[in-house]
DNA sequence: TTAGGTATGTTATAATATTACATATAAATT
DNA sequence: AATTTATATGTAATATTATAACATACCTAA
């Protein structure tokens, strides 16, 4: 979905005194290589390349980690993991989900729709994050 | 989150040929009379109630065919269902989850917002349904 | 009334995710 | 530097969510 650059992933966690240990780097590696979303006992998979028989916890700790700090999203239809092509601001996201291939593009809005901002109101509801899930066919498959 | 009517129910499915059984109703009227959305293993549990000793297939199937039909939603960052509480013709719907009491609103734009077309369009992605869930805090829960 | 299609019953198992607790490692404090 | 504290990992077990496969039952229509 979105190569980290390494040492850039090094710097921002220096800087924010997150502990970038072996099995939190190379699973953002994983899910940042993959081309589509990958499912955690993929990742799981891959890791045992880089790790010696990792299990289940390893993974999913990992992906906690990334997803905590928003640099990986959970595609929640799919169960499964993309790294955000985005920066790490958004509270929310939108995903393009093509029907046929698979593949998933990020669309960021940075801000809720107006009018989806009006329905919330509407009901008197405070929204702190969202997640939308479009999908379709891709631009490739059509 | 909605309830059904038994005789509007009945009336529907004679209209289109389905097929109203056993399972399928009582599944339905379960997801319908549950306040939050509600987990496919807790509806299997209420159904143990009505049919003698059910299976996950049984749930699931139901679950399944009321989804198909639209008279359910599947809240994906919950795993769980809830009936519709619009008509059945949207092909796209929104959620609002309260991150504290667990009720959801279900409310409708039947259309997608324009920036979101906008969206697909730079990508040239034909969109042909789409779910959004909105994490927040509702009216009485704040 | 039989053939075809559709739904269910049942067993088993797959896929996804978490708990609990022991051990290790890093960071902060002395 | 040694000790304390907090954080992360290793590991086994298990919980949760969902599906496959196949036999049987049941509708519907010819």
């Amino acid at each position: 979905m979105f190569i980290f650059k390494e040492e850039k992933i090094v710097e921002i966690c220096k800087k924010n005194k997150w502990r970038l240990t072996v099995p939190r780097l190379e699973v953002l590696k994983i899910i940042s290589l993959s081309e589509k979303p990958i499912k955690a006992y993929d990742i799981l998979k891959k890791l045992a390349n880089k790790i010696k028989n990792p299990k289940p916890p390893t993974a999913y700790r990992a992906i906690e980690f990334w997803k905590k700090h928003n640099f990986i999203h959970r595609i929640e239809s799919l169960n499964a993991y993309a790294a955000c092509s985005h920066d790490h601001t958004h509270t929310g996201a939108q995903f393009l989900i093509c029907d046929d291939c698979g593949k998933v593009i990020e669309s960021n809005l940075y801000d809720m729709p107006k009018i989806l901002k009006k329905s919330t109101q509407k009901n008197t509801f405070k929204p702190l994050r969202w997640n939308l899930e479009i999908n379709g066919i891709c631009n490739q498959c059509s």
